[in-house]
DNA sequence: CTGTTAGCGCTTTCAA
DNA sequence: TTGAAAGCGCTAACAG
């Protein structure tokens, strides 16, 4: 490795181009006020020493902004939300913008955390699938002119921009869609009442439920589940009820594959399908359609909710003085019967 | 929103605390030499105005790092780099840093822009699944003491640190064990063979054909597919050719997916699955235990991918002097029958 | 068209 | 134990 072990300055860059530090940063500037053969000369020592403007140094002048956007995701392993990172990361880029990324954990500590690190390497803004309601390391980021945009979920108290599906309408279809197929026992597996997406598509599912006169079967309602296996365990449970469900409303993509793993596993125990219940799934997922259940799906566009984000960001960079906050909810298309 | 509008310097938490900036300072930095109680008022002051110190400032001091590290990958939304992604992330936080994500969509220009944009930010160092053989904006990186860790793929000519998977025996254990299930004719749905994971799966595939005297047949081999929707279609030829494969290898997810749909859509017209061919698929994936035909996986973790590679970084970043670079290859588990 | 000066926020060095 | 000065890389503002 050729280690020169050293980043070029300006300075440098100057020197061997045989001018000053101002006649190299107005040529990258754009060259106004710079002679053609003199911009030559800069360009060709940028290039002969792999120059890079110090993008920080350039941050830390007055006017200058970092041209970062602090996204934190709860688990960017979960294909909801990398795609979602996709939309944002493509979106931003179109500025010229780049993101950085933390994890979360669904653990709002962690959150808080990289948060105060965003703001600390002054990123123009964030976006936030807020792990919970708490949101005093948010409004300190408003607080400072750091626009804050919620994604997937909104926070209770909390002015900002956001951008959310529409949970309680689609939980409210996929459940009526289920009993108007003439389910009536209809488990439910789904996230914590204290995340905003749990409590907003258990409320549609309760909805549902209440309007056809049916009370919800706290036997039948698992919530909390956040990985897969734990869908499946929870699956389980559900199936080993005296009387089961014939139906079962999925929440999210990890519910809805926990259930279908779960279901999978006893049907090789060689009882036949059709005695398993049928599942909803709040989010479509890759494969949803081999299913050995009828299963329907909520679906949405992740990559959208992505953009979107970015988009509500970069049009409040851009915009001069005060502007109302916008709340965004994106519709979901309930698909019957993919499998 | 409450609009201070403003980002507080270390200046006005001094003011606040009736201390010089220094003072703030190394009471930030441990408060080595800084009286306790005078630490107190200022840490009082620090959170009264939510300072955070700009990182930005503090990287351009001789010395300082950014505590970046930029990441580069070829497609977040792909379950195995959302999760490779996951592993450096965790790795990196382990060691305070944050990880500046870019997409380059397999493009190779596109990682060059990235690479250039990341070197201005100051990262500590890359971690590139490079889009192909072109290497100079890492030569360059590396030059300047920004060290550069390949990931997934490697580039011939560049000394660099690497981490890759033991592909082509992967691909070559996953073919005898078709051939061993009597398969001749197997078709091959893969990447470019500009790609190195492409050159080398597919030199796997051959050799394993080759040792028991069989002649890939080229009708049977289709490479360049990066979407699912192309892998599908690829496989539809692939079916409709007048001898079909009796077995496909897919050698990644994408493909192994597209297939996996495609088969399935054909069995919606009644023909019995065990017409259709048996898979063999480079990556495990979600709900791979669906498939209605025979599958078999050659397994391995992406996210330790990243851990490692993260790890090589970390580890070259805290070596003093020169240390000679470390190619890693990760084994694979050939898993047969998931399904 | 080009260069000099000054200062962004921070911390190392030196002085008190 | 504290502070003042100087300078990191860069560029607006001013001078020439």
């Amino acid at each position: 490795m050729n280690h020169r072990q050293h980043r070029p300055t300006i300075k440098e860059v100057a020197i061997r181009a045989g001018v000053s530090p101002m006649t190299v940063s107005r040529t990258l500037s754009g060259g106004v006020n710079v002679k053609l053969d003199v911009q030559q000369r800069v360009l060709e020592a940028v290039a002969e020493l792999g120059y890079h403007r110090n993008e920080n140094a350039r941050s830390i002048r007055p006017g200058h902004s970092s041209g970062l956007i602090g996204v934190a995701i709860t688990n960017i392993a979960n294909p909801y939300y990398s795609t979602f990172a996709l939309g944002v990361e493509e979106e931003a880029a179109l500025s010229g913008r780049r993101i950085l990324l933390g994890n979360t954990g669904e653990d709002a500590a962690r959150e808080a955390e990289l948060v105060g690190d965003f703001l600390g390497r002054r990123v123009d803004g964030l976006i936030v699938v807020p792990a919970d309601d708490a949101f005093a390391h948010l409004a300190n980021s408003q607080s400072q002119g750091v626009p804050v945009v919620l994604a997937s979920r909104r926070i209770h108290g909390l002015d900002a921009d956001s951008v959310v599906l529409d949970d309680e309408d689609g939980a409210y279809r996929g459940t009526i869609a289920l009993l108007d197929g003439g389910h009536t026992r209809i488990g439910y597996l789904g996230n914590r009442e204290s995340i905003f997406t749990g409590r907003r598509r258990h409320a549609g599912f309760v909805k549902a439920l209440h309007e056809r006169g049916i009370e919800p079967d706290p036997e039948l309602v698992a919530l909390g589940q956040q990985t897969v296996e734990q869908a499946s365990d929870a699956t389980r449970a559900l199936l080993a009820n005296p009387t089961p469900p014939t139906a079962i409303f999925c929440a999210n993509n990890r519910n809805a594959i926990g259930a279908l793993k779960e279901i999978n596993v006893q049907l090789h125990t060689g009882r036949p399908a059709s005695e398993f219940p049928e599942l909803m799934s709040f989010d479509d997922f890759e494969l949803a359609e081999l299913s050995p259940v009828p299963l329907s799906v909520i679906d949405h566009d992740p990559r959208a909710l992505g953009r979107t984000a970015a988009r509500l960001l970069l049009d409040r960079l851009e915009a001069v003085g005060e502007v109302p906050s916008r709340e965004i909810e994106l519709p979901v298309t309930l698909r019957k019967r993919v499998r």
